[in-house]
DNA sequence: TCTATATGGATGCATTTGCATCGATCGTCA
DNA sequence: TGACGATCGATGCAAATGCATCCATATAGA
Protein backbone atom coordinates (compact mmCIF):
# COMPACT_ATOMS: atom_id res chain seq x y z
CA UNK A 1 0.00 0.00 0.00
CA UNK A 2 1.00 3.06 -0.77
CA UNK A 3 1.57 6.51 1.67
CA UNK A 4 -0.11 9.35 0.98
CA UNK A 5 2.01 12.39 0.97
CA UNK A 6 0.48 15.98 2.38
CA UNK A 7 -0.08 18.84 0.96
CA UNK A 8 2.07 21.52 1.37
CA UNK A 9 -0.56 24.24 2.40
CA UNK A 10 -1.67 20.91 4.82
CA UNK A 11 1.85 20.57 6.19
CA UNK A 12 2.03 24.33 6.77
CA UNK A 13 -1.23 24.77 9.14
CA UNK A 14 0.21 21.09 10.68
CA UNK A 15 2.82 23.05 12.13
CA UNK A 16 1.71 26.15 13.19
CA UNK A 17 -1.33 24.25 14.75
CA UNK A 18 1.05 22.27 16.66
CA UNK A 19 3.52 24.82 17.31
CA UNK A 20 0.98 28.09 18.45
CA UNK A 21 -1.02 25.75 20.59
CA UNK A 22 2.13 24.71 22.58
CA UNK A 23 3.40 28.03 22.59
CA UNK A 24 0.01 29.23 24.18
CA UNK A 25 -0.77 26.20 26.36
CA UNK A 26 2.83 26.64 28.05
CA UNK A 27 2.32 30.68 28.52
CA UNK A 28 -0.98 29.59 30.39
CA UNK A 29 0.97 27.50 32.30
CA UNK A 30 3.83 29.91 33.65
CA UNK A 31 0.98 32.36 33.84
CA UNK A 32 -0.99 30.13 36.13
CA UNK A 33 2.14 29.08 38.29
CA UNK A 34 3.10 32.54 38.73
CA UNK A 35 -0.05 33.07 40.30
CA UNK A 36 0.29 29.81 42.76
CA UNK A 37 -2.43 27.91 40.47
CA UNK A 38 -2.32 24.62 39.67
CA UNK A 39 -2.42 23.36 36.36
CA UNK A 40 -5.01 23.56 33.40
CA UNK A 41 -6.46 20.39 33.75
CA UNK A 42 -7.83 21.11 37.19
CA UNK A 43 -9.45 23.84 35.30
CA UNK A 44 -11.12 21.36 32.64
CA UNK A 45 -11.93 19.12 35.45
CA UNK A 46 -13.28 21.51 37.50
CA UNK A 47 -15.30 23.51 34.60
CA UNK A 48 -17.15 20.14 33.94
CA UNK A 49 -17.87 19.53 37.58
CA UNK A 50 -19.01 22.63 37.84
CA UNK A 51 -21.24 22.40 34.43
CA UNK A 52 -22.82 19.22 35.05
CA UNK A 53 -24.20 20.21 38.75
CA UNK A 54 -25.06 18.70 41.64
CA UNK A 55 -25.58 15.62 39.80
CA UNK A 56 -21.84 15.29 39.27
CA UNK A 57 -20.22 13.12 37.02
CA UNK A 58 -18.93 9.54 36.40
CA UNK A 59 -15.00 9.18 35.61
CA UNK A 60 -15.30 7.95 32.39
CA UNK A 61 -17.47 10.51 31.24
CA UNK A 62 -15.29 13.12 32.37
CA UNK A 63 -12.38 11.01 30.75
CA UNK A 64 -14.36 11.53 27.24
CA UNK A 65 -15.12 15.62 28.07
CA UNK A 66 -11.39 16.30 29.37
CA UNK A 67 -9.52 14.26 26.46
CA UNK A 68 -7.48 12.39 29.16
CA UNK A 69 -6.30 9.15 29.50
CA UNK A 70 -7.96 6.65 32.51
CA UNK A 71 -5.67 6.54 34.91
CA UNK A 72 -4.50 10.31 34.40
CA UNK A 73 -8.16 11.05 35.62
CA UNK A 74 -7.90 8.75 37.82
CA UNK A 75 -5.21 10.12 39.83
CA UNK A 76 -5.79 13.59 39.03
CA UNK A 77 -8.94 12.86 40.87
CA UNK A 78 -6.88 11.89 43.58
CA UNK A 79 -5.41 14.82 43.86
CA UNK A 80 -8.51 17.03 43.48
CA UNK A 81 -10.09 15.10 46.66
CA UNK A 82 -6.94 15.20 48.53
CA UNK A 83 -7.44 19.05 47.97
CA UNK A 84 -11.18 19.23 48.88
CA UNK A 85 -12.04 20.47 45.76
CA UNK A 86 -14.10 17.27 44.67
CA UNK A 87 -15.59 14.81 46.36
CA UNK A 88 -16.65 11.37 45.51
CA UNK A 89 -20.02 9.63 46.23
CA UNK A 90 -20.94 6.09 46.14
CA UNK A 91 -23.32 5.26 43.11
CA UNK A 92 -26.44 3.64 43.98
CA UNK A 93 -27.09 1.33 41.06
CA UNK A 94 -23.39 0.33 39.89
CA UNK A 95 -21.56 -0.46 42.99
CA UNK A 96 -18.04 -0.55 40.95
CA UNK A 97 -18.68 3.50 40.35
CA UNK A 98 -19.01 6.47 41.96
CA UNK A 99 -19.93 10.15 40.98
CA UNK A 100 -17.80 12.71 41.34
CA UNK A 101 -18.90 16.40 42.32
CA UNK A 102 -17.67 19.56 42.85
CA UNK A 103 -17.46 21.36 46.40
CA UNK A 104 -17.87 25.13 47.17
CA UNK A 105 -14.26 24.95 47.70
CA UNK A 106 -14.16 23.52 44.66
CA UNK A 107 -15.79 26.01 42.77
CA UNK A 108 -13.81 28.70 44.14
CA UNK A 109 -10.77 27.54 42.92
CA UNK A 110 -12.52 27.28 39.60
CA UNK A 111 -13.42 31.17 39.73
CA UNK A 112 -9.74 31.73 40.95
CA UNK A 113 -8.26 30.33 37.82
CA UNK A 114 -10.65 31.52 36.14
CA UNK A 115 -9.90 34.90 36.32
CA UNK A 116 -6.53 34.49 35.61
CA UNK A 117 -7.09 31.78 32.71
CA UNK A 118 -9.49 34.15 31.29
CA UNK A 119 -7.35 37.21 31.14
CA UNK A 120 -4.72 34.97 29.26
CA UNK A 121 -7.29 34.09 26.48
CA UNK A 122 -7.99 37.66 26.31
CA UNK A 123 -4.08 38.50 26.49
CA UNK A 124 -3.42 35.67 24.01
CA UNK A 125 -6.36 35.06 21.46
CA UNK A 126 -9.08 38.25 21.99
CA UNK A 127 -7.06 40.70 21.52
CA UNK A 128 -4.96 39.13 18.17
CA UNK A 129 -8.09 38.79 16.16
CA UNK A 130 -11.21 40.19 15.38
CA UNK A 131 -14.80 38.53 16.54
CA UNK A 132 -15.02 37.65 12.62
CA UNK A 133 -11.90 35.82 12.72
CA UNK A 134 -12.47 33.92 15.82
CA UNK A 135 -15.25 32.69 14.52
CA UNK A 136 -13.94 31.81 11.58
CA UNK A 137 -11.05 29.99 13.25
CA UNK A 138 -13.38 28.02 15.65
CA UNK A 139 -15.78 27.11 12.51
CA UNK A 140 -11.71 25.58 10.70
CA UNK A 141 -10.61 23.57 14.02
CA UNK A 142 -14.39 22.09 14.14
CA UNK A 143 -13.62 20.64 10.95
CA UNK A 144 -10.39 18.61 12.40
CA UNK A 145 -12.31 17.80 15.14
CA UNK A 146 -13.37 13.97 15.52
CA UNK A 147 -16.42 13.56 14.94
CA UNK A 148 -16.58 17.13 12.89
CA UNK A 149 -18.72 20.14 15.01
CA UNK A 150 -20.30 22.58 12.78
CA UNK A 151 -20.52 26.26 13.54
CA UNK B 1 -5.89 45.60 38.69
CA UNK B 2 -8.96 44.42 37.14
CA UNK B 3 -8.63 41.43 34.92
CA UNK B 4 -9.92 40.90 31.53
CA UNK B 5 -12.96 38.82 30.32
CA UNK B 6 -12.31 37.36 27.35
CA UNK B 7 -15.11 36.93 24.79
CA UNK B 8 -17.23 34.12 24.14
CA UNK B 9 -15.89 33.70 20.32
CA UNK B 10 -12.64 33.73 21.87
CA UNK B 11 -13.45 31.31 24.85
CA UNK B 12 -14.57 28.99 22.27
CA UNK B 13 -12.07 29.49 19.57
CA UNK B 14 -9.60 29.02 22.41
CA UNK B 15 -10.94 25.58 23.31
CA UNK B 16 -11.17 24.08 19.69
CA UNK B 17 -7.50 24.97 19.23
CA UNK B 18 -6.41 22.72 23.04
CA UNK B 19 -9.11 20.33 22.23
CA UNK B 20 -8.44 20.06 18.17
CA UNK B 21 -4.73 19.97 18.86
CA UNK B 22 -4.41 17.54 21.07
CA UNK B 23 -6.64 15.16 19.32
CA UNK B 24 -4.30 15.37 16.31
CA UNK B 25 -1.06 14.96 18.54
CA UNK B 26 -2.54 12.28 20.43
CA UNK B 27 -3.17 9.96 17.24
CA UNK B 28 -0.31 11.05 15.29
CA UNK B 29 2.02 9.23 18.43
CA UNK B 30 -0.79 6.45 18.12
CA UNK B 31 0.14 6.11 14.65
CA UNK B 32 3.77 6.23 15.04
CA UNK B 33 3.89 4.05 18.13
CA UNK B 34 1.92 1.54 16.30
CA UNK B 35 4.78 1.67 13.51
CA UNK B 36 7.10 0.44 15.87
CA UNK B 37 8.60 4.64 15.51
CA UNK B 38 9.67 7.33 17.82
CA UNK B 39 7.80 10.02 19.27
CA UNK B 40 7.31 13.13 17.39
CA UNK B 41 9.30 15.21 19.03
CA UNK B 42 12.31 12.92 17.74
CA UNK B 43 11.04 13.82 13.78
CA UNK B 44 11.15 17.56 14.83
CA UNK B 45 14.65 17.16 16.09
CA UNK B 46 15.94 15.21 13.25
CA UNK B 47 14.15 17.48 10.69
CA UNK B 48 16.20 20.70 11.65
CA UNK B 49 19.37 19.05 11.90
CA UNK B 50 18.35 17.69 8.48
CA UNK B 51 17.77 20.94 7.12
CA UNK B 52 20.67 22.65 9.12
CA UNK B 53 22.78 20.33 7.13
CA UNK B 54 26.64 19.16 7.47
CA UNK B 55 27.22 22.06 9.71
CA UNK B 56 24.68 21.06 12.44
CA UNK B 57 23.43 23.21 15.02
CA UNK B 58 24.45 24.38 18.79
CA UNK B 59 22.10 22.83 21.15
CA UNK B 60 20.53 26.06 21.88
CA UNK B 61 19.58 26.86 18.72
CA UNK B 62 17.64 24.28 18.59
CA UNK B 63 15.87 25.00 21.53
CA UNK B 64 13.83 27.83 20.36
CA UNK B 65 13.45 25.96 17.02
CA UNK B 66 12.13 23.10 18.58
CA UNK B 67 9.95 24.82 21.60
CA UNK B 68 11.24 22.10 23.67
CA UNK B 69 12.68 23.45 27.51
CA UNK B 70 16.61 23.32 27.88
CA UNK B 71 16.84 19.89 30.11
CA UNK B 72 14.76 18.69 27.56
CA UNK B 73 16.91 19.06 24.56
CA UNK B 74 19.51 17.76 26.15
CA UNK B 75 18.41 14.55 27.22
CA UNK B 76 16.46 13.98 23.81
CA UNK B 77 20.43 14.74 21.94
CA UNK B 78 21.83 11.94 24.25
CA UNK B 79 19.24 9.78 23.45
CA UNK B 80 19.51 10.19 19.44
CA UNK B 81 23.13 10.21 20.46
CA UNK B 82 22.68 6.83 22.20
CA UNK B 83 21.07 5.45 19.27
CA UNK B 84 23.65 6.62 16.72
CA UNK B 85 21.25 9.27 14.91
CA UNK B 86 22.74 12.40 15.61
CA UNK B 87 26.60 12.87 16.57
CA UNK B 88 27.70 15.50 19.27
CA UNK B 89 31.28 17.72 17.84
CA UNK B 90 33.13 19.60 19.68
CA UNK B 91 32.90 23.64 18.80
CA UNK B 92 36.54 25.01 18.58
CA UNK B 93 35.60 28.89 19.53
CA UNK B 94 33.24 28.15 22.24
CA UNK B 95 34.65 25.63 25.43
CA UNK B 96 31.56 24.91 26.52
CA UNK B 97 29.40 24.01 23.73
CA UNK B 98 29.19 21.81 21.14
CA UNK B 99 27.70 21.20 17.89
CA UNK B 100 25.48 18.41 16.67
CA UNK B 101 24.49 17.08 13.62
CA UNK B 102 22.60 14.18 12.35
CA UNK B 103 24.45 10.68 10.95
CA UNK B 104 23.24 9.28 8.01
CA UNK B 105 21.10 6.49 10.30
CA UNK B 106 19.47 9.55 11.23
CA UNK B 107 18.36 10.83 7.69
CA UNK B 108 17.27 7.27 7.22
CA UNK B 109 14.64 7.67 10.61
CA UNK B 110 13.58 10.72 9.83
CA UNK B 111 12.87 9.60 6.89
CA UNK B 112 10.99 6.15 7.97
CA UNK B 113 9.21 8.79 9.90
CA UNK B 114 8.33 10.85 7.60
CA UNK B 115 6.60 8.39 5.72
CA UNK B 116 4.00 7.28 8.15
CA UNK B 117 3.72 11.10 9.68
CA UNK B 118 3.22 12.76 6.31
CA UNK B 119 0.26 10.48 6.09
CA UNK B 120 -1.11 11.36 9.06
CA UNK B 121 -0.84 14.85 8.55
CA UNK B 122 -2.94 14.19 4.78
CA UNK B 123 -5.32 12.00 6.69
CA UNK B 124 -5.77 14.40 9.84
CA UNK B 125 -5.48 17.86 7.91
CA UNK B 126 -5.15 17.64 4.07
CA UNK B 127 -8.31 15.88 3.62
CA UNK B 128 -10.56 17.85 5.76
CA UNK B 129 -9.90 21.08 4.75
CA UNK B 130 -9.44 22.48 0.85
CA UNK B 131 -6.24 24.53 -0.04
CA UNK B 132 -7.88 27.36 0.68
CA UNK B 133 -9.00 26.96 3.90
CA UNK B 134 -5.78 25.33 4.85
CA UNK B 135 -4.21 28.70 3.91
CA UNK B 136 -6.73 30.22 5.75
CA UNK B 137 -5.69 28.93 8.92
CA UNK B 138 -2.03 28.85 8.96
CA UNK B 139 -2.75 32.66 8.20
CA UNK B 140 -4.92 32.78 11.07
CA UNK B 141 -2.90 30.58 13.78
CA UNK B 142 0.24 32.75 12.02
CA UNK B 143 -1.30 35.83 14.24
CA UNK B 144 -1.15 34.14 17.45
CA UNK B 145 2.39 33.03 17.26
CA UNK B 146 5.01 34.87 19.47
CA UNK B 147 6.12 37.25 17.20
CA UNK B 148 2.85 36.93 14.78
CA UNK B 149 3.74 36.11 11.35
CA UNK B 150 2.85 36.98 7.93
CA UNK B 151 1.67 35.39 5.18
C1' DT C 1 -27.64 -20.58 38.33
C1' DC C 2 -23.01 -20.87 36.93
C1' DT C 3 -19.47 -19.41 34.02
C1' DA C 4 -17.28 -16.34 30.79
C1' DT C 5 -16.55 -11.83 29.30
C1' DA C 6 -16.79 -6.85 29.59
C1' DT C 7 -16.58 -2.51 32.15
C1' DG C 8 -15.25 0.94 35.94
C1' DG C 9 -11.62 2.40 38.36
C1' DA C 10 -7.02 1.95 40.88
C1' DT C 11 -2.12 1.02 41.09
C1' DG C 12 3.02 -0.96 40.70
C1' DC C 13 6.64 -0.06 37.90
C1' DA C 14 9.44 2.13 34.33
C1' DT C 15 10.08 6.26 31.65
C1' DT C 16 9.67 11.09 31.00
C1' DT C 17 9.15 15.72 32.59
C1' DG C 18 9.93 19.79 35.51
C1' DC C 19 12.70 22.25 38.70
C1' DA C 20 16.69 23.67 40.68
C1' DT C 21 21.32 23.71 40.56
C1' DC C 22 25.92 22.72 39.11
C1' DG C 23 30.40 22.82 36.64
C1' DA C 24 32.65 24.93 33.03
C1' DT C 25 33.75 28.48 29.87
C1' DC C 26 32.96 33.08 27.94
C1' DG C 27 32.72 38.16 27.91
C1' DT C 28 33.13 42.49 30.21
C1' DC C 29 34.95 45.89 32.88
C1' DA C 30 38.15 47.73 36.25
C1' DT D 1 45.25 40.53 34.26
C1' DG D 2 41.77 39.36 37.57
C1' DA D 3 37.14 39.27 39.20
C1' DC D 4 32.28 38.94 38.23
C1' DG D 5 28.15 38.07 35.94
C1' DA D 6 26.15 35.68 31.96
C1' DT D 7 25.67 31.65 29.01
C1' DC D 8 26.05 26.63 27.57
C1' DG D 9 24.86 22.28 28.70
C1' DA D 10 24.27 18.37 32.14
C1' DT D 11 22.16 16.18 36.10
C1' DG D 12 20.00 14.80 40.98
C1' DC D 13 15.73 14.62 42.70
C1' DA D 14 10.72 14.94 42.86
C1' DA D 15 6.40 14.83 40.40
C1' DA D 16 3.73 13.40 36.49
C1' DT D 17 2.86 10.15 32.63
C1' DG D 18 2.41 5.83 30.12
C1' DC D 19 1.81 0.99 30.28
C1' DA D 20 0.21 -3.11 31.87
C1' DT D 21 -2.32 -5.26 35.04
C1' DC D 22 -5.32 -5.86 38.92
C1' DC D 23 -9.65 -6.08 41.68
C1' DA D 24 -14.44 -5.68 41.86
C1' DT D 25 -18.83 -5.62 39.97
C1' DA D 26 -21.95 -6.03 36.08
C1' DT D 27 -23.86 -8.36 32.07
C1' DA D 28 -24.69 -12.15 28.85
C1' DG D 29 -25.17 -16.83 27.56
C1' DA D 30 -25.46 -21.81 28.31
Amino acid sequence: MTKKSPAPEAVKAWGRLLRVSRQLVEKTEDILKAGGLPPLAWYDVLHELAEAGEGGLRPFELIDRVLLAQYNVSRLLARLEADGLVEKLPVSDDGRGQTVRITPSGREMRRRIWAVYGAAIADLMGDKLSAKELEALASLLGRLRDPPVGD
